[in-house]
DNA sequence: CTATTTTAAGAGTAAATAGTCTGATTTATC
DNA sequence: GATAAATCAGACTATTTACTCTTAAAATAG
């Protein structure tokens, strides 16, 4: 179970952090990604190629080719990358599936979930990808490898 | 894409909050609640019988059989039914799925992610079933078909 | 121009999840 | 006891999600 992102979303979150990590325009490789964040290698490759379809990512072939952000990563938020891969069907469903439920025929848990999903959307948005990037350089932040 | 919880386990809170919409001890049958909610009858028929050795409800063969809580409405949260189903993996996996994120090595939204998980398991049990089947009798609530 | 290193694309496979079917068993009623 | 109405059990199918493989195309370096 890949609780709230789907498994392909998830390792986009973390590929495209990493890059964040990477100095402005350097290029890295799928081989390198795959190796630090253990994510299996022709998957990886797939999402990357849809972050670049969608514009997120630029990528280069050859040798010293590779993917970068196509965008500075104080623009980027973790919730253009669920957009792109996840969509953002989850801002929408019941929680408990009730097919009926709506703001004027809720169920009973409607409005704390609707406070949650905010405090979800707030998580995605707040902080940049630079600054995430940051944290993940010190020491006690987890994720490269 | 079924958001937080799996579809059994959707589907599972659904009947359980219409069981509780009946009178105490009152059985209901399998096609009653699959009419009520919609829910694809032989599925919905596997969910129960799993809620029943799970210790939620109890089961009576035969005509005027069927399923009724096996213990007062009051006693039971969301909580109960999302554990016996999905279980409470969602309260330890990493949102971004980094495999190293923990307490002392965590990522870059750990923190946050670790309150909204808080407010997503007060939500699933600071109302009994009870209350919220109470809830979903009143015309402007929705669930009951 | 050739060899090498990289991404691009698309088909194919595997595993997990969701949903179905059939037949047996239990219980109530006539 | 026979019949009917319900759950129980387990095998089966379908769909979605996750992942792999192969070949092509582009870019660089010699």
């Amino acid at each position: 179970m890949s609780l709230l992102f789907s498994r392909p979303c998830e390792y986009a979150l973390q590929a495209v952090i990493y890059l964040a990590m990477k100095k402005e325009g350097e290029r890295t490789s799928i081989r390198e990604l795959t190796a630090a964040l253990r994510i299996p290698y022709h998957f990886l490759a797939k999402i990357l190629q849809d972050l670049t379809r969608k514009g997120l990512l630029s990528s280069l072939k050859g040798p010293a080719g590779g993917f970068a952000l196509e965008m500075p990563a104080k623009e980027i938020t973790l919730f253009h990358i669920v957009e792109a891969i996840d969509g953002v069907e989850f801002t929408q469903r019941c929680v408990m599936g009730f097919q009926e439920c709506s703001g004027n025929h809720p169920c009973s848990v409607h409005d704390s979930w609707a406070e949650l999903r905010d405090s979800i959307y707030r998580m995605l948005v707040e902080r940049n990808i630079e600054e995430m990037a940051g944290d993940m350089k010190k020491p006690e932040y987890a994720g490269a490898g």
